[in-house]
DNA sequence: TTGTAGGCGTTATCAT
DNA sequence: ATGATAACGCCTACAA
């Protein structure tokens, strides 16, 4: 059943094999009569292509790799949709790998779309080395890093700046009046999270202003909701009136905390801005105001560098850096 | 810098060809000084197996192909990583397309999979219209529908028991006290939501009780939150004690309603049960009851299923249908 | 417009 | 244990 082959369209066809290759390839090069009788053939016998042979024989795949570390995570998953999309426009296929963090599993995808002589691999690393990526690449396979900095690795890059979304979500909270802006999240080893807090930590010093930093240890509802808690039974003399969170579950969990005390109210007590806006935040009682990372672009972006960088000849690496952009909704003041 | 063949590391180590491919695939019958020496010449030059190559000349592809409807959405997330540990398990990789309930994409996938010759096809389907998916079986290419019931296509497939949950649900809210129960959830049209509310229904029945129907419209937060309102807002006398969603989200939008309203509480004055159990499911406010879908097992089983048809030889067709679990937690009242 | 033939990189069958 | 060699299915000059 399987195993039809251009030989068999051809016989049956009674044409050459070479013919056969033609109305698949350049149907305008065959005469109307030969492509009619050769395409009857074809989907009479269930003909399909063989990519293999295809390949082998044409050198490359018209395919990309992508590795995330989360395919479920809203962040990945719409990096993920944006690839596809420049991929859908270039006529490649996207293949795509779910690392879950494991820098194993990673390898594995990484050898496996190699081999398949993918034309380009995008990975978000689940490590920190990342000489096995730079090996590929300079076996011959493009890499791009996405939403991870190089460092002192030769590859390129698409990233988010993250000192920014901190610095903007402050300025935001301080324009909308908070003199005793807070911080929460964790854990604060996570580059995300401390440059985040870095960024927001600048950005209140210039306007004379202390930070205060909860960490939440994890970021997720639960966690943010503990840290909540705490927060809402400060005395009102030393509790924060602002909180920046370092995503959007730990605001969510903030939230709940304070609409489950008596009394307090977001925005007039407690301002919350999250990050990611993840497409809960609309919808959470108070509407989230969230630091947005352009995802999709990240990953359109990302697929369109690498192929440019491929069609130019590999000439050096792309380092490109977007900025987030706040999204304002009600669990903040205006301006 | 690609082309590093096994010719260019026979070339490089002093041997042959067919060594060459004896280190790589059955290195125990090589001597250990030729061993090494190739292994040296391998890493020296680089080399990567193609395969393409590889697989025009064994046949096999060692590779599966899943196209599942919204690679964001938590419940195929977790199909797929049930899916990708059965193949992981089986030393085969998981391809892994997004469809986004886009017909056109879907066959795109399904093409390409097919013309990458994968060892078979796990697909949700995103339309009605099956026969493409039969034509590739047919073809050769073992599928299986995820999710979806075959109705008179000749498929394998692997479903959950939406009736079944539908009866589970109401069972927990009969038993927790209800003697005024609802649904909430839509479309109506959707089999998934039909399928629930039907079990639902007859549950009710069975119990000498009516099921009065909220026709959210649609499946998310805000849709569940209107008809929360709606709810709410009822004299009391009429009011609904327990409400059954069709979904995770439409309960959250509920159960936000409620806490919202002034003096009414959960489960106390309207108890809820949520389908999906979704991961933060456990992280609202009042920790939501719900029915399960048990989506890793199916993903897992789609596989194995998949797997064992093709070694048994293609004996028809297996139709396997699992049963929903439901997580108790703070939303409704214990039995 | 159509047919012929060589070769892509690998595996597998034989010899050696 | 290793080497030589014929496929695998397709593309592509080139020839007819």
């Amino acid at each position: 059943m399987a195993k039809v082959s251009m030989r068999e369209v051809a016989a049956h066809a009674g044409v050459s094999i070479g013919t056969v290759s033609h109305v698949v390839n350049t149907p305008e090069k065959v005469s109307p009569e030969t492509l009619a009788k050769v395409n009857q053939s074809i989907s009479e016998l269930g003909f399909v292509p063989n990519a293999a042979a295809r390949q082998l024989r044409s050198g490359r795949s018209s395919s990309l790799g992508l590795v995330v570390l989360d395919a479920a995570n809203p962040f990945f998953a719409s990096v993920a949709r944006g690839a596809q999309d420049a991929c859908d426009r270039a006529g490649l296929a996207l293949l795509l790998g779910d690392s879950g963090t494991d820098e194993r599993r990673e390898g594995k995808y990484v050898d496996l779309f190699a081999e398949q002589r993918v034309n380009g691999l995008l990975v978000t690393p689940a490590g920190s080395d990342l000489s096995g990526l730079e090996g590929a690449s300079r076996r011959g396979t493009p890499v791009m890093l996405v939403d991870r900095e190089p460092g002192s690795a030769s590859l390129s890059s698409v990233t988010v700046d993250n000192v920014a979304g901190g610095r903007l979500a402050l300025d935001h909270l301080i324009a909308g009046g908070s003199v005793r802006p807070a911080f929460v999240g964790g854990p604060l080893t996570l580059p995300q999270v401390a440059d985040r807090l870095a960024g927001a930590t600048l950005r209140a010093h210039d306007a004379g202003l202390g930070l205060e930093v909860f960490d939440s240890g994890e970021q997720t509802i639960l966690a943010g909701r503990a840290v909540g808690q705490q927060i809402v039974a400060m005395p009102r003399s030393q509790r924060p009136d602002a909180v920046f969170c370092a995503n959007d579950l730990i605001a969510v969990g903030v939230m709940q905390a304070v609409i489950m005390s008596s009394g307090l109210t977001v925005p007039d007590d407690l301002a919350i801005v999250g990050y990611d806006d993840i497409d809960y935040a609309y919808s959470t009682i108070v509407p989230l105001t969230s630091v947005r990372q352009p995802a999709e672009l990240l990953g359109r972006t990302a697929v369109e560098t690498l192929l440019s960088e491929e069609s130019a000849g590999s000439t050096g690496h792309h380092n490109l850096r977007f900025t987030p952009e706040l999204i304002m909704r009600e669990s903040t003041k205006p301006e």
